[in-house]
DNA sequence: CTTAGGG
DNA sequence: CCCTAAG
């Protein structure tokens, strides 16, 4: 064949395994003839392998995306002159246009087919109810009356100071009022001091025309914030506060450093604004999530082309921020499978679908309806089988036991610190929002359960012995979402924690300095076990990997069962994602957390690739990597081609935490036995073809 | 769905 | 990591 063989990368090197279980392969795994592809397709028919990667993940996109979808930012800056320049134009367009009142009242009466071109999410800051003492910040006001009331998001806009441009912070919470979960409508409340008026969109009041406007909003997606009547009213008088204000709005303030001179930004008069979103399409989706898996699918179908040309376009976008991940540990031991994820396993079967899902729903759905929901945050989901709730029964009870319905109406989203400098512009500031929002929601989340308003940190503790199956118990039952452990910890380089928060290499503007999250007033610097623990769905993962999990369950949660508001909580984290959706069509498709190989994985990797060859990846993922739900196969495969790569450059040159060079030696044996392999499988090829020719002709 | 490669 | 063409 005139090529020398080159054997076995362990015999040449003789390297002593890293891990014992390298032992168990030896030079008889280089001649395993590859699997046929029948086989494959057999195995794979059979569910051998499965993404289930990220589902936890998509949760996380999901929630984010329904976030996304209730963009609260205010871009008139207008406002800061003073009452009167708003006054004049409450409303505030996403876009930065702002429409004049006739175009805002066509679009009332548009109602239902309220034009989808016009997408623009409106945020109007008027009010329809009593006059409410206008100028200072009456956040306390707000906060207590509106519990019951408010619903959907609720998103706290600090302006720090309402002479400065640019300098406002928004908090977003994730509420939703009794009345909401089926409402197809966004509810928004806008509360604001000074500068701006407050609108507050009471169920009770809602008028037909808020009905419309708000229906049509969560059909196409577009928000609008204070609608019609509102808007008049606040017009008229756009100091007026709401008399019920939010409950939801949290009373801390957030600190930027956004106020010239840095002057603490309590100390400077505030606009507070307050949003509230119920979610859109709540109701559309709720009628579906009968059938999650039909459900999905028909998504999937449709949209895969448009998928995929949807990820390209905004891929590479957003994900700047990404959080610069920590290791996972063993390629084996680590995989955020929860629980949850296998209850609706039928819904996700790709983790990419998953993932994209809420946004590829949008897109698609755009014309029909969107009914996505996709249990991002509020949805309610619908579950026929009760049994299956997410926190189900606790096996020790067994058969008596009772499910647990829960209803998760709202997260609290973790406090999202951000510092940008004044000069930049405000779409910069949304920007550096959004990809925070994202790089939190992406990936460094981990659950809380709140029982009235305590959190419960034994986790080993049954719903019962919590008290949490209990009826009475349940409404003060509440979910947060808080930054995994690590995060917490370590803020800006969390090495250990796979999700962290920061990204580690922010924009030169922008930076998320570490911020534990202050959610309950208790910095939960403890890890809080996913709630998945409790349950007995969850069947034994024993992943390691944290965060993305757990919002997975919750989604699941959510998807499954309903949504229930923990309305003690003082909501202090916040995050607000601005979105701009039609203007660039970007919903926003988050890329992929980044998570750096350990060398453990390395180690697995080579181990598996030694063994079975470049080629298999499929296999070597099975063999190696099929714990670890977030390793593809085209990612082993794309380390490898990286691995080979690193082992050819000077150490100097590489990056990231340092391989050890015994595993590069293999790579590059491996690599080159395997590479002669094919080249040689080539030839053989060739010749039996060309052989079968000549019969042929023969 | 998998592979193989380019980006 | 993402995206795609191919198979």
């Amino acid at each position: 064949m005139g090529f020398a063989d080159v054997g076995h990368p362990c015999l040449l090197y003789g390297h002593q395994p890293l891990n014992p279980k390298r032992l168990d392969y030896g030079f008889i795994g280089y001649h395993v003839p590859p699997v046929p592809r029948a086989a494959r397709s057999a195995r794979r028919r059979r569910g051998t392998f499965k993404k289930k990667v990220d589902d936890n993940q998509m949760c996380a996109f999901d929630l984010l995306a329904t976030i996304a979808g209730k963009i609260l930012l205010e871009t008139d800056n207008t406002s800061t002159d003073s009452n009167s320049s708003s006054r004049k134009d409450p409303r505030v367009y996403l876009n930065n246009t702002v429409k004049n009142e006739q175009q805002v009242e066509e679009q009332e009466l548009k109602g239902e087919s309220y034009n989808q071109e016009t997408g623009d999410r409106i945020f109007g800051t008027s009010d329809l109810g009593p006059q409410a003492p206008v100028g200072d910040c009456r956040l306390k006001e707000i906060q207590q009356s509106h519990t019951d009331t408010c619903s959907g998001l609720a998103s706290v806009i600090t302006n720090s100071d309402c002479s400065e441009k640019l300098g406002y912070a928004e908090k977003l919470v994730i509420g939703k009022t009794k009345n909401d979960i089926r409402s197809p409508h966004c509810n928004v409340d806008a509360v604001s001091s000074g500068c701006r008026e407050s609108c507050d969109i009471k169920p009770e009041d809602e008028s037909d025309s808020n009905r419309m406007i708000k229906t049509e909003l969560h059909k196409c997606g577009n928000l609008v914030v204070g609608s019609g009547a509102e808007m008049m009213c606040s017009k008229e008088d756009p100091a007026v506060w709401d008399s019920k204000p939010s409950a939801l709005v949290s009373s801390d303030m957030v600190k930027m450093p956004l106020c010239r001179d840095h002057i603490p930004c309590s100390s400077i008069p505030l606009c507070r604004h307050v949003l509230k979103l119920g979610s859109r399409d709540v109701d559309e989706n709720s009628s579906r999530c009968n059938q999650p898996s039909t459900k999905i699918k028909a998504f999937r179908q449709p949209s895969r082309i448009g998928d995929r040309r949807i990820r390209k376009l905004l891929a590479s976008k957003y994900w700047k921020v990404a959080p610069k991940s920590g290791d996972e540990e063993l390629s084996n031991i680590d995989g955020e499978s929860k629980p949850v994820y296998r209850i609706r396993k039928s819904c996700y079967k790709r983790q990419r679908s998953q993932r994209n899902f809420p946004f590829k729903k949008r897109k698609f759905s755009d014309h029909s309806s969107v009914s996505s929901s996709d249990g991002g945050i509020s949805s309610e989901g619908i579950s026929s089988s009760p049994k299956k709730g997410i926190i189900g029964e606790t096996s020790e009870f067994g058969a008596t036991q009772h499910g647990v319905k829960l209803r998760i109406k709202s997260f609290k989203v973790p406090e999202l610190l951000i510092e940008i400098p004044e000069t930049s512009t405000v779409g910069s500031l949304k920007r550096t929002v959004l990809e925070a929002v994202n790089a939190i929601l992406g990936g460094g989340l981990q659950v809380g359960v709140l029982l009235q308003g305590k959190k419960i940190r034994d986790d080993d503790k049954t719903l019962l012995q919590t008290g949490i199956s209990n009826d009475n118990e349940m409404d003060a039952l509440g979910f947060t979402l808080e930054p995994s452990p690590a995060q917490s910890a370590q803020p800006l380089c969390p090495r250990e924690s796979p999700f962290p928060i920061c990204s580690n290499t922010p924009p030169p503007s922008t930076r998320y300095p570490a911020t534990p999250t202050l959610i309950q007033g208790t910095c939960n610097a403890v890890p809080e076990p996913p709630l998945t623990n409790t349950g007995t769905l969850v069947e034994s993962d024993h992943d390691s990997a944290p965060s993305p999990t757990d919002m997975s369950i919750e989604k699941s949660a959510a998807d499954s069962k309903a949504l229930v508001v923990v309305p003690e909580m003082r909501v202090e984290a916040l995050a607000v994602v601005p979105v701009h959706r039609k203007s660039k069509r970007s919903e926003i498709v988050q890329r992929r957390i980044r998570r750096p190989f350990t060398v453990a994985e390395v180690e697995a990797l080579v181990q598996a690739v030694e063994k079975l060859g470049t080629g298999r990846w499929r296999d070597v993922k099975l063999r190696a990597f099929d714990n670890a739900k977030h390793r593809t196969y085209v990612d082993l495969k794309d380390k490898w081609k990286t691995l080979v790569h690193t082992a050819g450059i000077s150490p100097q040159q590489r990056r990231g935490e340092p391989v050890p060079q015994e595993l590069l030696d293999r790579v590059l044996t491996a690599h080159a036995y395997w590479s002669q392999q094919q080249a040689k499988q080539k030839l053989k090829q060739q010749q039996t073809e060309t052989c079968l020719l000549l019969e042929n002709k023969i």
